[in-house]
DNA sequence: TCCATCGAACTGAAAATTCAGTCAATACTT
DNA sequence: AAGTATTGACTGAATTTTCAGTTCGATGGA
């Protein structure tokens, strides 16, 4: 786990959350993990490689912190509150979400100029719509399958629109919670 | 004044919409607009002049196409059509609109790094909100200023992400169109 | 003559990328 | 066990590429 490889990617995540995908530097990325530029092109061929691999980590990482608070085994857990939380577990003041949502929000922003990061990026979307919409058929039983997509892709999407108003000051954070809440509301209250 | 300055401007927000702001060569802007390196400098001193102009020279137009149609007169439209009129407008694949949402977006994600592009976007995106909330308004009248307004936000927001999405390749245009009109539904519904 | 324009050759600096090795741990003999 | 390849991680320095920005002589039109 605490590869140096490892290390190097998250130092990545840490770079591009403070200068951007296109602000990269190599250099600056060696200096942030304490090891050589060298290193990094052994390990990863190019920038373009940099990027590819630290796309993938970034979406690992988003998976796996959604994936974590699943203690299914609590009776008391209702289904809408999971949601709930899950959602807005992308809209907190903390340095974890704040980097991946960050760079998350760049990658997005760098896969419009760069069809090589296209592909990555749709799947990982897609992964995230498709569990986002599972829990949807739990909170809500009576809709449909397609229906519950349409709102998780809605909801998801409005999510990463939010995050980036909040990351570029156009929106306080808690207004941003309060607005997503309000879509879970309506998404759950469809016929 | 629709000389070589303003093609040269024209040029540059073509090639903003498909390299980026970041991506934005001179050399390659030159050659785009059809003229020389030299003619670049001789209109805009440097790098950052051109962006300075060029970005002034988008939001100009954009700020033209959404005012463009405000004869909104009570007596022949259908408000809520005015409504999905007016924001399905953002989802189109002309080049017209690509270049605007792109570059919007790029504001959007600099703004992200650049404190300095935040006070602008803040109030653009305020007065976008304000707009649609007025909208809102008029579609649904037995709604709350309030109520409009947040649906409002939501709204613009899902726009943003929607927009992104499609630009990035992770969703068909049609698709999104369709996400935004149930989203659109979905709000004005709410009691 | 003045202005807009071209073109092409440069400069300098910043970045990306390559390369020839070092070092330490592991596996492979004998 | 001692000695010896082998390999994988890693480095510092050098090379190459990419760009912004400059300069200057030439051209043609108002």
């Amino acid at each position: 786990m605490s590869d140096r490889r490892t290390e190097i990617l998250r130092a990545a995540t840490r770079v591009i959350t403070r200068r951007g995908v296109r602000g990269l530097r190599v250099a600056e990325l060696a200096a942030e993990a304490g090891v050589s530029t060298s290193l990094i092109y052994y390990h990863f061929t190019d920038r373009a490689g940099i990027l590819h691999r630290t796309l993938e980590f970034i979406s690992d990482r988003a998976g796996r912190y959604t994936a974590e608070r699943e203690p299914v085994g609590e009776d008391d857990t209702d289904p809408r509150t999971d949601l709930e939380q899950i959602l807005l577990l992308e809209l907190q003041d903390t340095p974890e979400v704040r980097e991946n949502s960050t760079a998350w929000g760049e990658l997005r922003a760098s896969a419009v100029f760069d069809p090589e990061l296209r592909e990555d990026l749709a799947k990982a979307t897609h992964t995230w719509v498709h569990e986002i919409a599972e829990l949807l058929g739990r909170a809500h039983p009576m809709g449909t399958a397609p229906a519950h997509a349409a709102s998780a892709e809605r909801l998801t999407a409005l999510l990463e629109g939010l995050s980036v108003r909040w990351l570029s000051g156009s929106l306080p954070l808690e207004h941003a919670r309060h607005l997503l809440l309000g879509a879970i509301d309506t998404e759950l209250r469809r016929p």
